[in-house]
DNA sequence: TCATTCTTTCAAAAAGTTCTGAAAGTTGTA
DNA sequence: TACAACTTTCAGAACTTTTTGAAAGAATGA
């Protein structure tokens, strides 16, 4: 079903929106954009209407979907007597967030503790006593830096700790009853201090980006 | 005080791996591994000390400063008798996270909802009666796809005015008894169901895209 | 089996981002 | 004012990521 030119167009605005946050957060625009796509019209979509209506090649299109069955957020559709593949989004948007959220933990949270544990145990195994490196004698200089070094990737562990497993409370299956909390905390909360700015005219550049920069040149310096 | 072989082999590795994270998360890497180093040494660092380190030119060092100052997760230190800068990293890292969330709330989620409320608004007011548009009747079809796409992008503003609000919560002043709070939930927790897995050899690739490319070719079905 | 229809892959090109190094700028001191 | 010490900027180079288009691979039905 065609939409009309005033839905189509409000479509393709919001299509470029979930593009340019895409790059923010570390995804490829073109696929956000598929997504955005497939989301916004709600309906099942194959590979030839993506291509058409964004505007890529082939190549680019099926890689996009790929990516984003990979990650889950959206599915196979198909249709009897049709050897085409359709694709269609997930709708809801807090399962969506889920999938996510479950994804991004499980390819860089994850290897990131890894390692940082890695970084941890290699050079201070928590079992030593002070002082002592492979069976040789440090200074005390030596030991106080190698402590604080600990401490602080300790600090970072614990952290990225603390956020794994609220995240896991949120994505699993019993999550959705910390979704329902997290609504009512919502509810709960006082409105907006500082509401959304009155739209400021966006331009094209990338929002993390933006740095004023029309000042003075040379040795400018920013506080007191 | 220069740090020992061992200590500086650790200290190495752990800018590494933040830079490696970085990309990930739509943020340059040099600017993350010059977190990193001043975040694992503790100590004030000055622009030299920085691109000796980390082998990059004045202009880099400079700007990944810069950057870093506008975030507000480094600061300024002087030195009695020394012309240069010097600078430091935040070392608590809560504080540290809440500096980055609040960053981020106002650089892409505001603007992004920003977007969101004029893309809703702009195509059907929510003080219009159905049906209408601009004086001009529509079809019930149309009226129908209008609605459904004012639906589901309202899903998307419902999503985000949430995430900034707890958000918000975690990053005001009182934001500190949320992360007692949060430390708490945790200790609740249960343990991890899988813990991170035995540290995979970590190939130079980074991990969001690491994607198994060895199986068969052509028209391949991921699932039944 | 073959022809047809559709999907995936991959090498090369384009586009986008980050980095460099020299020049321009600032500040403080004499 | 001139100078020394330091910082910032910016055009082009280097590097990375994304995109293309054509070729290869699969599935289906006759």
């Amino acid at each position: 079903m065609e939409p009309g030119p005033d839905l189509r167009a409000a479509q393709d605005r919001f299509v470029a929106t979930w593009g340019q946050m895409a790059s923010a957060w570390g995804i490829s625009r073109t696929m956000a954009e598929v997504h955005a796509l497939l989301y916004i019209t709600g309906a099942d979509l194959c590979t030839d209407d993506i291509m058409e209506r964004l505007q890529i090649s082939r190549g680019n299109a099926s890689m996009s979907i790929r990516n984003l069955l990979d990650w889950g957020i959206i599915e196979r559709a198909h249709r009897r007597g049709d050897r085409k593949d359709y694709f269609r989004a997930e709708q809801d948007v807090w399962a969506m967030f889920r999938v996510i959220v479950r994804e991004r933990l499980k390819r860089e949270v994850d290897p990131l503790l890894a390692s940082l544990h890695e970084i941890r145990d290699d050079l201070s195994p928590r079992d030593s006593r002070p002082g002592l490196r492979g069976g040789a004698r440090v200074s005390p200089a030596e030991a106080k830096a190698l402590g604080e070094h600990a401490a602080r990737i300790d600090s970072l562990v614990d952290f990225f700790v603390t956020v794994e497993k609220l995240s896991r409370s949120f994505v699993s299956p019993a999550g959705k009853g910390l979704q329902a909390a997290a609504w009512l905390l919502r509810k709960a909360l006082p409105d907006d201090p500082t509401p959304p700015p009155p739209t400021p005219p966006t331009p094209p550049t990338t929002p993390a980006s933006a740095t004023p920069n029309s000042g003075p040149r040379g040795r400018e310096r920013r506080s007191a």
